[in-house]
DNA sequence: TCAATTAAGTTGCGAATCACTACTTACCTG
DNA sequence: CAGGTAAGTAGTGATTCGCAACTTAATTGA
C-alpha cells in the first residue's frame, strides 16, 4: 500500500521542485530553450506570452539556476539564456508530462518526435524502474525509511553465501 | 542539435498537459492521491491549501478524468477522491520533478524513500532510454518527423537480409 | 553623423485569481 | 432532537496576470 505517515508527507522535495517550476509559463519557457531558442524576443514572439511576464519568468528562472543569462560580445543589446546542467536535467520530466499529454490529452504523438540521433529511432515512454531494470507500476511501490533499507551489495552478497 | 522549426514548436502535448495539471497546486493534490488521501478534508488539513481553491482544483482535475468523484456508500456526508488510470499515469512525471528537486533543490534523497515492493530496493532515477534501453541525455537527441522514422522491424529485418 | 531600428526590458492599469475566514447544507450519532 | 462532521460556498482584501505603451541602450543605414 501505498501510504506514509502523513507525518513524513511535507518532507518531500516536490514542493522545492514547484518553488522553481511551478508557475504557470515555466515548463513552456523551459521547452522552448530545450528547443534552441535563447533571446527574450525569440521567447515572446513564439510564445505569445506577455512581455512583463516574460521577463519576471526569465529572472526567476536564472535565480534559480535553471538558466545562465549572459550579454553577448558581438551585440551588447542582446542577451543569451542557456540551459544549465540543472536546467538541461528537466528534460525528463518534461518529456514525461509531454508523453503523458500526447497519451491522454491530444491523443497522438506530436510531431515532430524526439528521436535518439544514433539511430533516429524513438525513445522509449518515460517509466519508472526497479533497480534491476523492471518496469513499475504503482501497486508494485511502496514507501520504506532510509535506514530499513538493506543495501544492494548486503542483499547480493547474502545470496550467494 | 535539438532544434525543431519553430513552425511546429506550439504541435507539442505539452501545453494540453499543462491545462490540466499546470496549476499551482495540482501536482501537490496529486502527490497526496498518490500517498493514499482521498477524502476532502484529509487533503485540507493535510496541504493546509484553503478550502475554495481545494474544491476548485478537485473539480478540475476530475473534469480532466484525472481524478474520479463518488459519495460513498456507508456514510452519504463522505465523497472520495480516487486515481484514475489516467491519473495514475502521472507518476513518472511526478517523480521525475521530485527526484530533480531532491538532486538540485533540497539535496538529499527525502525520507521516506519509494522502494519496489517486491525486494524494498529504491526506485532507479528516472531517465532518457533509447528504444534499446541506452540512457540518452540532451545531446544524443534529436527531432524527426512521423513519417521520416523507419520502423524498427524494417530496421531488423534489413540487418538480417 | 544622426535618424531609424532592434533588443530587452519597465510601467500603468483593469481583470482575474488567490488565500483567509466565516457561513451553509446535508448527513450521521448519541 | 442536540451536537458534531463532511464538503463545500460566499465575502473580502491582497496578489498576480495580461495587455499595451513607454524607456533605455546599442546598432545599422543613408
Amino acid at each position: 500500500m501505498l501510504k506514509e505517515n502523513l507525518r513524513e508527507l511535507a518532507d518531500c522535495a516536490l514542493p522545492a521542485a514547484l518553488e522553481a517550476m511551478g508557475e504557470r509559463w515555466s515548463f513552456l519557457i523551459l521547452r522552448a530553450a530545450f528547443n534552441g531558442l535563447h533571446h527574450f524576443e525569440e521567447f515572446q514572439s513564439t510564445l505569445g506570452i506577455a512581455r512583463n511576464i516574460l521577463a519576471n519568468r526569465l529572472g526567476r528562472l536564472v535565480d534559480h539556476g535553471i538558466l545562465s543569462r549572459e550579454a553577448m560580445a558581438d551585440d551588447r543589446r542582446k542577451v543569451e539564456y542557456r540551459l544549465t546542467q540543472k536546467g538541461a536535467e528537466l528534460l525528463p520530466a518534461m518529456l514525461a508530462l509531454r508523453q503523458w499529454g500526447e497519451r491522454w490529452e491530444s491523443g497522438v504523438p506530436s510531431t515532430p518526435v524526439l528521436v535518439d540521433e544514433r539511430d533516429h529511432q524513438p525513445i522509449r515512454a518515460i517509466e519508472i524502474l526497479s533497480h534491476d531494470g523492471r518496469a513499475l507500476h504503482l501497486h508494485d511501490l511502496c514507501w520504506a525509511h532510509a535506514e530499513d533499507i538493506r543495501p544492494l551489495e548486503a542483499v547480493k552478497l547474502h545470496a550467494v553465501a
